[in-house]
DNA sequence: CTTGACCTTACCACCATGGTAAACCCTAAC
DNA sequence: GTTAGGGTTTACCATGGTGGTAAGGTCAAG
């Protein structure tokens, strides 16, 4: 039916079959190509991360091959913990022939120093509380080393 | 002028300097004397868990050195990295007097569990990116493992 | 034509915290 | 007594990354 308007096309909007015919791919596909969620995948383009260029006439996004790779960057880049902030610059570095390996790895150092610190506090934080969890019996009587030390850590001043 | 309005009272309602004379808070005093921000005890109290039980003419919040002795205990399981939900539980068990420290100390392991989780995933991303970084040569040219590796890590099926 | 699976947008929720704005209150200094 | 500055009140919005839900449109297979 559509099909005949769909060959006046160099333009965008066409049939969801026109699409996988070209090997495009529905939302859906790319969540499962990428491992990511098609609500995730709404919202990095929200974020102007990844805009799929064409709609079919039913207003279904259709994403490329390119940006299947693109999601999966990100996908990438989410599990090695960067932030969405730090995705963009790294996105936008890797789509620039002209980049210097040097600011990529600087963003990398910075963001392991992020996690350096957050795991040192939480290690911190585990280790005191494995010290009080320590001194505690545990068992069904009430006086409990955990509950005074978090609170009289600052009982000095109880006024 | 209200003061003697005031003498009628067990009941709530009082000027600030009354309550200044009887020892009790503000929410400014009661931040300064924990280490909490005023928003944030605010806060706490929308969550239920330190209600000042009167409040001045005027309707400030006016805290009893029981209040600031909570406000203290959240403060230090917060410093702990509980959550707000373990914190009401623990504020609950460290207000019951026949609570067994068993069940405290259960709670604690489950914190220090997750906090072994966090710890131990923020690690093997700490590793894993370190060990693109350390591959980088981090000059000015433009290709970079790092890079590399997140664009590929699942660049099999590109299609 | 119906059914079920998919897609669309537009909301709300989490969690702990920060911020802002408009209004009101209090105290001290003039 | 008035004013200035700071404290307090409530009610909103934002963060970040993800999940959920609802109401409606679309597609393919039976």
């Amino acid at each position: 039916m559509k099909s005949e308007m769909n060959n006046r096309a160099s333009k965008p909007a066409m049939e969801l079959a026109d699409a996988h015919a070209k090997g495009l791919h529905s939302i859906g596909e790319a969540a499962k190509l990428t491992g990511l969620t098609a609500k995730m995948i709404r919202h990095y383009e929200s974020l102007g991360l990844v805009t799929p260029t064409d709609r079919t006439y039913a207003n279904y996004r259709v994403y490329q091959t390119r940006d299947i790779h693109l999601l999966r960057f990100i996908k990438s880049a989410r599990d090695l913990g960067f932030s969405m902030k730090q995705i963009a610059i790294l996105a936008s570095l890797w789509q620039d022939s002209a980049r210097s390996s040097a600011e990529v790895k600087k963003l990398a150092l910075v963001h392991i120093q992020e996690m350096d610190e957050r795991i040192h506090s939480l290690q911190q934080m585990r280790k005191a509380l494995s010290d009080l969890a320590g001194r505690c019996h545990g068992d069904e009587r009430p006086d409990c080393p955990i509950l005074d030390a978090i609170a009289c850590n600052s009982c000095h001043n109880p006024d």
